[in-house]
DNA sequence: GTTAGCACTCGATATTAGTGAGTGCCAGAC
DNA sequence: GTCTGGCACTCACTAATATCGAGTGCTAAC
């Protein structure tokens, strides 16, 4: 529905109004309200033309007859890819967030957790923050621990001080100083290194493998390809989820319900947001464009983060479609990018 | 309120059919309604007259004029102590139970999830499982990783499979090969043996300090008391909280938003669970009984469970104060029991 | 002590009417 | 041709009103 082309400024002004002022109140806007914009010198009966206009164009809509207008999913589109006077920061937010987030380097994971209530406290809406991808960090330090039969328990530690933590399963059974022994040999060759570059030199090794290298080698080498196995980004941090509640628009209890099953399953969400990882910046679903019926009326504004110029997770906030897009794309943009400094290893 | 004394049997039987009642249909339960069941030979005359008693005495309750009557918190809690009768688990609903619990043994806290959707599952309400306090499991192994200055980041592993860690800050910063020395000298003395015990030796070696122990042990003992002190649980799994929804007792979002943010406050609901970690057997908790106001309009139905003989943890249902308690209470119990039995280490 | 009868209360539901915000359309003004 | 005032019309919302019926409390009789 690209139809935003053979639009005069005149009607593009005026939608731009509207969908304002329908952020603003929440109720349909009428024409008489509109006639009173000072810079739109037009009376009612003239608004009335261009927004019979606008609603052919599947931009606007009215609930009922006697109803005034409200914008569609393709108005609000417009409207925030054209129309939007984007908000600077608020020196305030701007100190909160920075404040936020700028707490004594702890672990990765109290960053994440921080950033997300940020999001939600300032926007009063549900703030996520996708677990950053494993890939650039580098290790520091892994070890084995024998469990019952061929089940190993792996602990490593990457520098961004996170302590992961994985059951594998070999095909024997090892005794306590063989993993040990396995873990040494790991410790020496990997440490230091990024885990994508161990992936790297996992499948290396592996590949002109029982050549020349001691039976020892190749069961740590195996072991480590069980635990670095890429495994997709499964998990998000999420706050201010009952924000949601209390806004009318969710105020159907079957819809809320729905999404906030959506929120415990996780899967729909990741599924969302990895989409929104190779965006360059801002990337805005409104209502139903995400697809995922779930979000049907809300709408998602997120942005990348980045480590070491490198993606590695996507932030966001969920909230109304009626949402002030110009202040909370802004919002997002910035916490993304001090969320990647703060993520950055000093 | 304890007037349930002053009460012929009469009385209890119909207090007994109308809470039934009530909870099966969720209306209130008129007279007419009463005199239908076959035990109770009367006209709704005279059960108007019982239930006028019952009434003065605060056990039910009539939400207007015309309405027939529902129970109080009072009249549910003389239900609950002594006209239950305690419908046997199904041996369906057992076997979900068993089966579900009895996955190859995992991590502690694998298990703990499982319990807590079955619980959530089972009931279509809410389920929740405190962690277990880490009194009677024993350490197998502790490591310590440098941070940046003064701070270390310590892991340690459980014999039930739990990967912990934490940051501590240290009086002085420790070269990478003393905190190595400190960890080997822990695992030397410590592992093994139960949380509980290693305070008790922690505190008995600092006592008798400075005498012949040497600096390093001092300082890795030092470290240690950091690690294991005792810390209050703090945390919990939750499931099926979206269950709740679409409970017309809490179809009021002033009210689910309270409780959902209760939920996620985590504290008042910890202080809730506490309580029950004294209890002998199933303890319930029956709207306002709970003096916590999120949980006004919901009951509680918790069991503590134990690891060898010793109490651990405790876990339980939420629902509305109208729900099935005959088929909650013998559910839960089982639940402890085999949650307890799966935690058990092998 | 129990019951039948009866007047009464009051929530729930439907009907009706009135109000007003907003619309679409048309004819005349600029 | 574009804009505007005028006008009939629509329809959600509100309030007022009537009806219904489930359930009650009370009383008098069994």
């Amino acid at each position: 529905m690209a139809g935003g082309q053979d639009l005069n400024e005149r009607s593009l002004y005026l939608l731009k109004t509207l969908v304002e002022r329908y952020i603003q109140d929440g109720q349909p806007v009428g024409s008489r309200l509109l006639s009173k914009d000072p810079q739109l010198k037009l009376s009612p009966a003239s608004i009335r033309n261009v927004m019979a206009d606008l609603e052919e164009m599947g931009l606007i809509h009215s609930p009922h007859t006697s109803a005034g207008r409200v914008p569609t999913v393709s108005g609000y589109r417009l409207f925030v890819d054209s129309l939007l006077t984007v908000k600077p920061l608020a020196s305030s937010e701007l100190d909160q967030l920075q404040h936020g987030l700028k707490g004594q380097a702890d672990k990765a994971s109290d960053v994440l957790n921080k950033a997300s209530k940020l999001l939600s406290d300032v926007t009063r809406m549900a703030g996520v923050v996708t677990l950053p991808r494993r890939e650039s960090v580098t290790l520091r330090h892994i070890e084995f621990l024998p469990m019952s039969n061929t089940r190993v328990l792996v602990i490593f530690v990457t520098d961004d001080q996170e302590v992961h933590n994985k059951i594998i399963h070999t095909h024997k059974q090892f005794s306590p100083a063989e993993l040990q022994q396995a873990a040494n040999y790991l410790n020496s060759v990997y440490s230091g290194r990024s885990l994508a570059k161990i992936r790297d030199l996992i499948v290396r090794e592996m590949e002109h493998d029982q050549r020349q290298v001691n039976q020892g080698m190749m069961d740590a080498v195996n072991m480590a390809q069980l635990t670095f196995s890429e495994q997709p980004n499964d998990d998000y941090v999420l706050s201010g989820e009952t924000n949601l509640m209390g806004f009318s628009e969710l105020s159907d209890m079957e819809r809320l319900k729905q999404l906030f099953e959506a929120f415990s399953q996780k899967r729909g969400v990741i599924h969302l947001l990895d989409q929104c990882l190779q965006a360059e910046g801002v990337q805005i679903f409104i209502g139903e464009e995400s697809g995922y019926s779930a979000f049907d009326h809300c709408s998602l504004v997120t942005a990348p983060y980045s480590v070491n110029d490198e993606v590695v997770g996507v932030l966001g906030v969920i909230g109304p479609t009626r949402m002030a897009y110009e202040k909370v794309i802004p919002f997002v943009d910035v916490t993304a990018k001090l969320l990647g400094a703060a993520l950055n290893p000093k």
